[in-house]
DNA sequence: CGGCGATATGACATCGCTGTCATATGCTGA
DNA sequence: TCAGCATATGACAGCGATGTCATATCGCCG
């Protein structure tokens, strides 16, 4: 009994079903487990009993016992409201909730102290498996999970010093696709505002535009802007560079906050830049702006699978799935 | 032992920290559980053995002899990717985490049963708490929770046929502010493009439209068009609207799903028909679309701290909270 | 018809931890 | 000096389920 008695009824245990259907503790159990070695009459009965009972395994003394884990995956992300993330969890949710699983969300805030916390308490716990779209840069410290059986799947950004599934997009690819596609549109004054400077994502993209734009006669470097990921950072961005004496006549956005952000700040100009963002928030299409983007929903599916195949085989080897980049092409680049 | 050697290292046990630390079972307990009476050097020598060991107590363990539920609660919506919920979502994760909790999600896909099952697994889990937007008409399945000592907090819909906290947007009045805002502006024929015709909102909002309409002499009874909840459908009435001999000369929006429909079907107009949604998404300032909105943060910060009081004392009386929403017009209901 | 494998059930220990109660020690104040 | 209390620690019994092993029953084959 616990100190105060809450108003709550106390829930019936195994043992009640079990005396209701004139059956032992076991063959209650193994009913309730779905194990074989039970015949009919005794499944209905115990059922019977348990449905009058109404009740509910109690899934403390259940993992303790069998010394499972519980069936829930964590998911750890930055910002839930960031619709990358949302869709993310959605996808990853559908993904495992037909296998009877359970998705426990944490936020990392996109700080590494606060993942690390996270993770943790994910841990302990019990959860089963955990994935991440990791704000560290360093992944070792993951290998605690891992030790301790918990398959650690890395979304978004892939495991750095860490040996682990991962899932992410050709962000290399994606990079040029959108060089390509300004330098196409006549662009030579390009602006990047980018992501935090140390994500993979970023350094990626940067790396494919690279790939382009060095060998070409466009400007770029130098309006070359790391380091947003809000909204408002984006805007101040924006502002400084559309003061410039050459101004850029596109820019493009790391991720949907930046995007965001620069359509704000542009939404009333006579002539907007041109824009084209990374991400493809559901609101790009009413606003008519370029993007390169990959299936998150798949980034979400793909990375739930990994960690369930892990779970079912410790031994296969690491995987990492590049999902592809696409360009979607609409009025906020188009030739005018 | 459990079945196959899945390769995880096991996990040391309290028992072990314990004899590392030269102390009995329980004082280890004490010292890691920050009970009182325990020494200063006790409590050293028994953490510095955990950490040695890197030892994360047992949850299932722990909650199974404490008696206790999971320090976790249980969120339930409908569609994670729809940017009110996530913002729900974000809320009370950033109000329960400082306090220890944690945070799981169910999704219903605004289908009842599909609720009901999420609703029973979370008890299952041994959430501590539940809250719910509830895609039910009747609530009184929910009092399976509440008999189990699981309070549920109604967030957005209220509880119908049970005595359980919630909080709710002011509907009736959005509905007005909506009506008369549009009445202002000399509107006399004003579509609403509804939610579901079941959902408390949409009904609250409804009347609220009334009290202002219906003296007036506008027209909007024939206008009306509920049971829309996605893009695609909304985008389909507002088809069927503007073909109309007399079409509306102001859309509303029931929420921010059909408001982006709406704004798609009407993107390429020469003459837009006003627009005012409910719900204010992050992206209707850049399409200055018109907006009647609470404070969605707010929303999810009172449903966790209904849940946690109830928690503490589950003797008080049931709450409903009310909070404001307001008018933000923008360019999409301005005089032309 | 004896014996063996498949089926069905139960007794009991056990998972890792916390609550309860007993015990030991050290101070304080009368 | 000693009762009386606060402090510190440990022994032990569970929490509610499942795993293991023993046992019982039955049908079937040789």
């Amino acid at each position: 009994m616990t100190s105060a008695d809450d108003g709550a009824a106390p829930r019936p245990t195994l043992a009640q079903v079990a005396a209701r259907a004139g059956v032992s503790l076991k063959t209650a159990s193994r009913a309730l487990g779905g194990e074989s070695y039970v015949s009919e009459k005794t499944l209905h009965s115990v059922l019977a009993a348990a449905a009058e009972l109404d009740y509910q395994r109690n899934a403390a003394a259940s993992l303790l016992a069998s010394g499972r884990l519980a069936d829930s995956l964590g998911l750890i992300t930055g910002d839930f409201t960031n619709p990358f993330y949302s869709a993310l969890a959605q996808a990853v949710e559908d993904e495992i909730r037909p296998r009877g699983m359970h998705l426990s969300v944490a936020n990392s805030r996109e700080s590494a102290e606060q993942e690390q916390r996270v993770a943790l308490d994910l841990a302990h716990r019990q959860t089963k498996a955990v994935i991440t779209v990791s704000a560290m840069v360093d992944h070792r410290e993951y290998a605690q999970l891992q030790a301790r059986g918990i398959p650690v799947v890395f979304v978004d950004r892939p495991a750095e010093n860490l040996a682990a599934d991962s899932v992410v997009f050709d962000n290399r690819v994606g990079g040029r696709l959108v060089a390509q596609h300004l330098l196409d549109r006549g662009h030579r004054r390009i602006a990047f505002i980018g992501d935090y400077a140390w994500l993979p994502t970023y350094r990626q993209r940067l790396a494919g535009m690279g790939d382009v734009l060095d060998g070409s006669d466009a400007h770029w470097r130098e309006l070359l802007r790391p380091d947003a990921h809000d909204v408002a950072s984006a805007r101040a961005h924006v502002r400084e560079l559309l003061a410039l004496d050459e101004p850029p006549t596109a820019i493009v956005a790391g991720n949907n906050r930046v995007l965001l952000g620069v359509m704000e700040e542009i939404a009333e100009l006579e002539a907007p830049p041109a824009v084209i963002g990374f991400d493809d928030p559901e609101w790009a299409r009413v606003l008519g702006v370029s993007v390169v983007a990959g299936e998150v929903e798949e980034l979400g599916r793909i990375a739930a699978r990994l960690a369930v195949a892990r779970l079912a085989d410790r031994t296969r080897e690491p995987e990492s799935v590049v999902v592809p980049m696409r360009l979607i092409a609409r009025r906020s680049t188009a030739r005018r």
